[in-house]
Order: structure tokens, then C-alpha cells, then sequence
DNA sequence: CTGAAAGCGCTAACAC
DNA sequence: GTGTTAGCGCTTTCAG
């Protein structure tokens, strides 16, 4: 009667242990490969038989219940909808617990007050072991109160004046490196096309540039930087301005500022990267990559995010009581900023 | 000492029996505001005040484990990268979850067969009320020997000569959706650029290119039906013959093959709509909505997919075994069907 | 080497 | 109205 079990009734340890002829302890001892627990080879493979004949699955509730621990870890997220960039940490954060043996618990908020408490009370409730708290967009928020009945780390976001660890991208070095990558085809004059919304990235990439200035040792022409909204919409209307400005090369803010800078020089007859380099932010897959050309651009890092999230959370990688965990944009070139 | 515990050491609900000087029954039935408990106010009230004092907060691992049911669901996805559309479907099937009290357990396993076997496990251990097993690109699959254990309903894709029930997309009403806009507009060479590979989008929105002229009592010229590789670089391959064959509107496959078709009629000096009206699939927010003109598209209903996966496994809605469950696609008229 | 027994935090009869 | 009691499936001393 050996046959993978389908488990309509559950199987318990006790059933494997009565068809295996032993006790409870026995089988829980071969089962989880205890330690210091001593088993005959006999006994041993009698209660592997019956695991495989009963189609045996354990309890995670119940050792979660005994041991006092479990191992979920709870992911809210304020919002998963619009682009890739949630469903990234989700996954960053998803594999890493995976690796160190936990579950993740996700919750989507869409920024509604309502919707977080109840999650956090959700996430409470399963005991969790800690809570990521992320935000789609890198920013400053609130911590619910909730929070603090658990350990928690902020993904993507921070809170001024707190002693809550964080993970955020590196700004400052990703605006750094896209504004390094004009320079180093002898782009002196490059435009920065900054979102108009203040934000951590929008100061952060502003400071990278000039400093990308600065050890280039180039001078900033202040006019060249200039404010748009950071969407297609932004990057088409800049295009007159940028061209006024007698710039060879642009940094957009974002991959969608780029892409419709593209649209306008494109109307105009212009072509990237020969009339005018482009670098975009963000690495958005379905824009970057497929532009023509494709966009030179510099990735948010949100898996690893994510990942490093779920480090400090559990402890991993050691962050600062308020200090903020800064992880790197990588540089992804492509063909916009040198004619091939 | 009023004050919102921090649960350092966990506080049980024995606990706050003994602060409120009442049996641990008593304390339940408060707590879960149980119907026939006929529980004294005064009594009643001492408890809730004990719960806040305490900072009380219910173990539902503990009340499951003594119910016998847990109350997750587990979804199970191929892929969570690339693109929003696995987010908007985790989105979806969280949503819906926790409006029937449950709680969403995800698992990535980037189409490995390893990932996939220890997430099912994972999720079998954990006693979920059953898998949502999704995939990123609607298609047929095989079904992992696993989930035979517990109930399962695939989403967005389905298991052909199996009795599995499935929700899926309606490519077919999509494809007539996404014909008749611009039927509708009085165009009657339709070009259709369709994807090279063969899956349920490519056979449906073809059928319902078809029925929608078929409908509009129009012949279709088989040779304004192209194939073309689904992103942006189809689509910019696509123009010149879809110019030749002397097409007055354009179906794309979907929003980043008409984004490369843009491009292309751009390049030409050829304007959207005026000298081309233009229709994608998908509605894939950060391209569809933000192109010049904004392209006219039909949706593809993720999150409606995700939500309808969980009550039908719910059993709220009801879905014979072996069959599929249709999910309307909306269409999303912008701009680029007609002149404004 | 193996088993008996206690108990994790909670619910659900069933007494009182 | 409220308390007692017996488990849920499992781990873990502690005996044998």
C-alpha cells in the first residue's frame, strides 16, 4: 500500500509513529535529524518507510507553537501596483528569509492607514519574528505605533529622528556614477534633468552630480540643471531648454524622463547618442532596455533591498540603531552615451 | 500603568485572565466577541481593559493549531521580476485573501523546479487551505506532483486534460475588444501584428481580431496579420510592411511592440494617430500611458486574476473541475485611435 | 537507544 | 454567566 499520501486527512506523528512501531519522540527525533539523538539504524528506517507511505508532512504550526518561535517575517509594503519596483524587494526579501529558513508575510497597504493596522495586527497576531516596512519610493514616513511592538527594519525609506535601522539605495553615488559615465566621453557640458518633487533621490542624485563635477574636476554651469516632472511628459517638454543650453549630453532623473527626451530629439532630428548622450535612473527593464538606443542607465537596487533588509532583521548584517544601511546603484551601460 | 505594552515577553491570554480576575474562557469569548457567550458587562469590560493594559495579542498560531484550520493561502509564482504583472496578481490575491480573513503566503521560484518543490513543501507544512499556482505569462503547464495534496487552482495559466480549474485572461473577447476600437473609428485594413511565439494570447487575440471583423460584417485580408518578436523591436520592425500593405490602423500584440511602432512611424515623420491609429494589449502603465499620443490598449487583469483565484479556491465562485474561468480584459481608450 | 509525560496558547464541550 | 477540562500536533526533559 505504498502510495504518496494525499493528504485529505492530515497525517500526524502520531500515525507515522504507530506504523512505525515507536513513540512520538522517536519519530520526531529522526524526522527533524536531532543532534545529540541517538536512533538505531532499524528504528530509523522504519519511520522514514512510514513518513514516505503516509505521505507525512509536519506541523510548522504546532513546532512554531511549542518552540515559541516562528519563522515568519512580515513584509508591508505601502504599495505593489504601478511598477516592477515592489515586486522586487518582495522577492529580494522572499529569497533571503528563504535562505536563513523563514517565511514571508506579505502585506499591501496602498498607503491606507486602515489597511496598515490591520496588517501589522495581522503580522503581530502570527507572531512574527520582525517586520520590513517598506515604501515604493524612497522617502521619509511615519512609523506606525504597531511597529514597535516588534523588531523591524525600514526598506526604501527612513525615519528622521528614530533609532530605526534602515535600507536605503545610495543616492548620492548612483547620480555619481550616471553623471561619471558622460563625463568620461569628455561630456563637459551635461545637462541634469531633476524631478521636481522633493525627495531623497532628487537631492541625493543633485549632490552625486556635482560631485562627479568636482572630481572630474569640472566646473558646474548651474543653469544646466533644471526641473521637470519625472515622467515622460517631463523629459519631452526639458528637450527645448536642454538644446538652449548648448548641452551635449543629459542625465534625466529617471529612465521615463529619458524616454520621452528621446521622443522630443527624435521629432527634431536629433539622434542619441550622436547629436546628444543620454543616461536615464532607475534601470526600468521594459523602458531601458529597449529604447532606441538602448538607455545607459543606473538600477535601484530593490532586490537587494530587499535582501539586505531581511539581513539586518535577522541580524545578519549589522546596521547602527538609526543609521541608515546605504546600498549601492549599479551602473548598467548601454548604447546612448557612445556611438558604436 | 496604562500604557500599550511592548511585548518584549509575549503576553498570553492566561495573563490576561488572571489581571482581570476571570478564567481563560471567559477571556476568549470576549476576545473573539463569541456569538451564544452570554459574558457579564462588568466582566466584559475588565477584560478589555486587561487586553489593553497588556498589550494582549491573540496567538493565531495556537488558534489554529486547536481548530484544525489554518487560515493561509499560499500563491505560488514563476517569476515576480521583469514586470508589475506578477505583482498586480500577488496584489490581487492578497487583497481578496485577507477580505475573507486569510493571509497570502508567497513563494518565488523563478520557473526553478527545486524553488518550486521546496515552496510547495514550505507551504504544505505551514497547512495552508491551498495554493494559487501562478505564472507570469498566461500559458499551459504541468502540474507539480505536489499540489495534488492539497487544493489548487492555477491562475493565468491552465493544465490542459486535467481537472484542475483555472482562472485566466479572455484573450479572445480582449483581441475583438482591442479590433472593434478601431473598426469602430471606420478602419478597415487592420494590420495585426501578432507575437512570434505560439501561446493562448497569440491563438485568442488572433480569433478575436477575426470575429470582430467577422462582426463588423468585414473581410479580413490575411496578409494584414504579421508575426513579430513581442517587444519594442518588433514593433519598429514591423512599420515598413505594415505601411506597404496600406493599413489605416494597427492592432499590436502588445503596448511595447506598438511602442517600437511608434518610433518607427515617427522616424518616417508619420503621425499617431492622424496618419496611423494605433492599439496595444496589456496596458502596461509606464509605457501605454505615457507614449505620444498615449496609446489606446486593452488591459490584461491581473489583479482581477489573483482576486478571482482566491474565491475560487474560496469557493466563493464556482468553477467546474477541468474548466477556466474567463476574466474580462477592459479595454482603456486613450488617444491614439482617433484625432482629437 | 527509546519512551512517558508535560506543556506551548488557545478553543470548545460541558459542568456549575 | 463563568469556570473546568481535555485536547490540537509537536518538542523536550527525564527515566528507563
Amino acid at each position: 500500500m505504498t502510495s504518496t499520501g494525499r493528504a485529505d486527512r492530515t497525517v500526524t506523528m502520531r500515525e507515522v509513529a504507530e506504523r512505525a512501531g515507536v513513540s512520538v519522540t522517536t519519530v520526531s527525533h529522526v524526522v527533524n535529524d536531532k543532534a545529540g539523538a541517538r536512533i538505531g539504524a532499524e528504528a530509523r528506517a522504519r519511520v522514514q518507510q512510514a513518513v514516505v507511505d503516509l505521505g507525512y508532512r509536519p506541523n510548522v504550526l504546532a513546532k512554531n507553537l511549542v518552540q515559541g518561535t516562528s519563522a515568519f517575517i512580515g513584509l508591508v509594503a505601502d504599495s505593489i501596483a504601478t511598477t516592477p519596483f515592489a515586486g522586487q524587494i518582495i522577492r529580494g526579501a522572499q529569497e533571503e528569509a528563504w535562505r536563513h529558513g523563514h517565511v514571508l508575510l506579505v502585506a499591501n497597504t496602498e498607503a491606507d492607514e486602515a489597511a496598515e493596522r490591520d496588517a501589522l495586527a495581522m503580522m503581530l497576531e502570527y507572531k512574527v519574528r520582525g517586520i520590513l516596512y517598506s515604501t515604493w519610493t524612497h522617502r521619509a514616513t511615519q512609523l506606525p505605533p504597531a511597529l514597535a511592538e516588534t523588531d523591524h527594519v525600514l526598506v526604501n525609506c527612513y525615519a528622521p529622528g528614530t533609532a530605526t535601522r534602515a535600507v536605503v539605495p545610495d543616492e548620492v553615488a548612483g547620480g555619481r556614477s550616471a553623471t561619471a559615465l558622460l563625463l568620461a566621453q569628455g561630456h563637459r557640458r551635461i545637462a541634469f534633468v531633476n524631478t521636481t518633487s522633493p525627495s531623497p533621490a532628487r537631492e541625493g542624485r543633485l549632490q552625486g552630480y556635482r560631485e562627479a563635477h568636482a572630481e572630474a574636476g569640472v566646473e558646474v554651469d548651474e543653469a544646466l540643471v533644471l526641473d521637470a516632472s519625472p515622467e515622460q511628459e517631463g523629459g519631452y517638454g526639458a528637450a527645448e531648454r536642454i538644446l538652449a543650453l548648448g548641452a551635449t549630453g543629459v542625465f534625466c532623473h529617471n529612465d521615463r524622463v529619458a524616454m520621452g527626451l528621446y521622443d522630443a530629439l527624435r521629432e527634431r532630428g536629433l539622434r542619441v547618442p550622436r547629436d546628444m548622450a543620454v543616461v536615464g535612473f532607475d534601470n526600468q527593464e521594459v523602458i531601458a532596455g529597449h529604447l532606441r538606443p538602448p538607455l545607459s542607465t543606473v538600477a535601484l537596487p530593490h532586490y537587494e533591498l530587499g535582501a539586505a533588509g531581511v539581513r539586518v532583521l535577522l541580524g545578519e548584517q549589522r546596521v547602527e540603531p538609526g543609521a541608515s544601511l546605504r546600498v549601492a546603484c549599479p551602473v548598467i551601460p548601454r548604447d546612448s552615451i557612445s556611438a558604436r
